[in-house]
Parts: structure tokens; C-alpha cells; sequence
DNA sequence: ATTGCTCCTTGACCGATGTCAATTGAGTGG
DNA sequence: CCACTCAATTGACATCGGTCAAGGAGCAAT
């Protein structure tokens, strides 16, 4: 039995993917649906397979002593998950679970390994996704430390925003209110009222988890004068 | 003429460097010595080399429109930056600057370039860095979210004590507390005030950059709750 | 010793965010 | 339609960290 893989291509990562790699990949696959909490794997978990994510959310996130929270990457469709534990001694560095139901295949990464030790041009495929990963965390960093609250949701909100409509934006936060608030580092209490005085500043309107706005200029005047690139920010990729 | 780059071999990125690699940069390498407050090179400024640190610290960093500054690293002997170039058009991604007299090695990226996309082994060993590095920065992202000032400091400073002895531990901090601070992400005074506090809890002794401590667990006690690894951690690096 | 410099510290104050608690609202299952 | 649950909002308050301003400490040049 072999499963199609052509959708690993939606995923930039396996452009230069091997024949051998894809018909192993093939053979060795499982593709499932997964409930909402469902947990794929937990930090320091060892690690046997990585996953691609082909519909849903995905949350990964580490846990401290005293039982506080860290979300380290929110990802959807076409991105992978757990690929990393290849660099750490094949132990996750993260846990992993579903916040919504999700399509996922599940890859031994084995196979992974081996073709980034055999296709060259598929490890510098790699290392094209890992620097891209490390901008995105290098910005992140930037904007908690310089950003305040309704600002870094201005920028998640500009990352979402359909850029092509010159006239209104309509932009649908992509989960809860709960999550887009950890992903970015706040209380949900504070993502409130952040949101609140961004409504205030833009002209937005809100009505649940859908954003009407107008003129994107006003949101880009507040949001990016706190931060290094301007906009358009030329990265607007999650995950990998 | 040709240098001796030996050297380089420090970084254990450079151990499985190609024979050819080594003549070719032997060849085009340049050492010097560089004053504090010198620029290796600005944000967005096309790239032509990468660079080694024989001695010296040097701070790599982001500024934004309204004048703030993010401390992206702070990195020392055996450290290379500027290389992630390489993955970002030909461009710096951020602005490196001395922060003491320093010694570097200036390389053509173009070498590092060619290694990458011809010694399977090389890129290989380029992965494990960036995956070392971006663990580094998942765990500063988490620091940020859920430790205090204190406790970030405490952490800081567990990763420069020398763990051999178990008795009393000294610790030095490497470059001014202003720019510890800022590798911190928080003010001067900010900085002060929270070792003050870090003082009262452990029981440390402070005289200028040295820091006496006779019991190590006070310190990991107080600051290892907020944090999702346990100590002592794994992964001690800066820069890679 | 004096001057001037920079780093560092301290105090007073304020704004931003976290915390706790109460309330509202939306969606679900009976 | 009602009860239940959980997300979301709002208010009151505490805490943390940033900002501004004023010293103090260390150090180099004179």
C-alpha cells in the first residue's frame, strides 16, 4: 500500500525532495485526522517521526516548573512539526498539540535524515527553512522588547491582512482569541483591551473574530515604528 | 601570503572543513584588530564576507524607526557572525558592531558559500549550528514571556558560573552591566535595582562585575521555576 | 589633587501589564 | 427552550518595569 505524497510539495522544503525520499516517504506514511487537544508528542518526548500538517492548527509550546506556558510556534497547512528533534539528540524540543480537529501525515525521520545526509540540494533547502525560521524568532524577540501590546497585535493583524484590496481589509483572526493572545505573548485580559485601544486608534471594527478596517495606513503607522523592518515585512511565513 | 587558519577549528562548525576550504580561505583571509565602536557593517548592507572572532566581544543588533535598539547577540571568541547572509539575499540581517578591542577574521562569504553547497559534511555540521542557535532563541522568547527581571538575570548568570565547584562559586560578568542589560532586554536601571533583589534572595556578594556566591542551588532555586529546562542546562552556548 | 568622563546606582513617579473576580455572550447538548 | 460550559469582556487593584532626574563611584588625563 503507498499513499499519494504529492501534497509534501505545497511545502517549499520538499521541492528538490528526492524520487527515493518521496517513494520511501510513500510506503512509510500515515495520514490521519486528529481531535482537537489531541497530543502529538510532549518536550523531550523521543522523537520517531515528524509531522506535516495538511488542514488545522497546530500548537507547539513548552512548559515551565511551575506550570506556566510558552507558546514556541502556532502552525496550519503545509507546515511540519518535530523535524527539529534530528538536531537534539532525537528528542523533541517542544510538545505538540492539535487546537482544533486536523488533518496530519506522520513521516519517520529516519527518512528525513537520510535525505538531508544524501541531497544536497535538499539540505540547502534546509537550511533555507531553518534561517527563515530564525529570522522570524529574531523579530519576535525584537518586537516583545520593543513593541507594546496593541502594537504586536497591530503587526500579527498586518501579517494576516490581505494586501492586494487597496480599499477596505477584512482579516479573520486565523483561532481563538485565547491562543492569538499567548502566541503573542499577553493575558487574554490584556489582548482585550490592547485590541480595544487599537480599535480606538485605526477606526477598526470588531465584530467577533472578524476585523473590518478601511485604511491599512493607520494600522501600519502605529504598529511599525516600533519595529526594524519596514512594511511591507518581507516574511510573513509561520512555522516552516 | 597565506595565514594560518588553524584557528578556525575552535568552532567545531569548521571541523569537518574541507581541505580545499581551508587553502581557499587561508588565501583570502584577513586578520585585524579592531578598535571598540567599530562597525563591521549596518542592517540591509549587501554582504560580502562573514567573520570570526579570535578575541574580543562584539554585539549584533536591529534598530527601529523611532530609535530603539534589540540586542539580537552578544558573541566572543570562536564565534562567527554575519554568515546567515547567506540565506537572506546577500544581506545583513542585522548590524554588528565592537564592543571592546577586538581581533577578527574577515572571510568571503562566497567560500562559505561554495563548502556549504559542495561538502555534504560541512552543511550538515551548518545545520546542527543554526539548530543549536534557534534553540537558543526558542528559550530566550520563553524567558522573556515568563521570567522576571531577576530571575532572567539569575539565569544569565548560572550559565557563566563554572559549575566545578561546589562549593563557593565566583562569577564575571564579561562586558558592562549596561550591555547585559540590554542582552536582557530591560533598562540599566531596571538591571540594577532586579541584582539588587537577586542579592537579597541568594545571599551573593557583588563588588563592580564580580560575583561571589557560596550556595549555586539558592540561585538555580529562585530562578529555574520560570523556566521549561531544568538545570543545569544543556545547551550553554551564545552566538554558535 | 583636580577635572571630566562614563558607568552605575538610587529615588520618585507613572504607565503598562498581570491578577483576581464578576459578568456577559456564544455555542452545545439535552 | 433551558442549562451548561467556555470564551471573552470588564472593573478594580497590585506589581513590574520604564522614565526622568539626581547623585556617586571609578578611571583616565592633566
Amino acid at each position: 500500500m503507498s499513499e499519494n505524497v504529492e501534497f509534501l510539495k505545497t511545502n517549499a522544503l520538499f521541492k528538490n525532495a528526492s524520487p527515493q525520499f518521496l517513494k520511501d516517504a510513500s510506503a512509510a506514511i500515515s495520514v490521519k485526522r486528529f481531535d482537537k487537544n489531541f497530543v502529538f508528542f510532549i518536550n523531550s518526548d523521543e522523537a520517531q517521526s515528524f509531522y506535516f500538517i495538511k488542514q488545522g492548527w497546530v500548537k507547539l509550546f513548552r512548559e515551565t516548573l511551575d506550570g506556566s506556558q510558552a507558546i514556541v510556534d502556532i502552525c496550519t497547512g503545509g507546515h511540519i512539526f518535530g523535524e527539529t528533534a534530528i538536531f537534539e539528540n532525537n528528542q523533541y524540543p517542544y510538545s505538540a498539540e492539535a487546537v482544533e480537529p486536523c488533518e496530519i501525515a506522520t513521516i519517520p525521520l529516519d527518512l528525513l535524515k537520510t535525505e538531508i545526509e544524501t541531497n544536497n540540494k535538499f539540505a540547502l533547502d534546509m537550511m533555507g527553512s531553518m534561517a527563515r525560521y530564525r529570522r522570524q524568532q529574531d523579530r519576535e524577540i525584537e518586537h516583545r522588547a520593543l513593541q507594546n501590546a496593541p502594537q504586536r497585535i497591530g503587526c500579527f493583524l498586518l501579517r494576516l491582512a490581505d494586501q492586494t484590496a487597496d480599499g477596505g481589509v477584512t482579516i479573520q483572526l486565523p483561532y481563538d482569541k485565547m491562543l492569538v493572545a499567548s502566541r503573542l505573548g499577553m493575558q487574554p485580559e490584556t489582548f482585550s483591551r490592547a485590541l480595544n485601544k487599537l480599535k480606538e486608534k485605526t477606526g477598526m471594527e470588531i465584530k467577533g473574530g472578524t476585523i473590518k478596517l478601511d485604511d491599512l495606513e493607520k494600522l501600519t503607522d502605529f504598529s511599525c515604528s516600533a519595529c526594524s523592518s519596514s512594511f511591507p515585512c518581507n516574511d510573513l511565513q509561520s512555522c516552516k
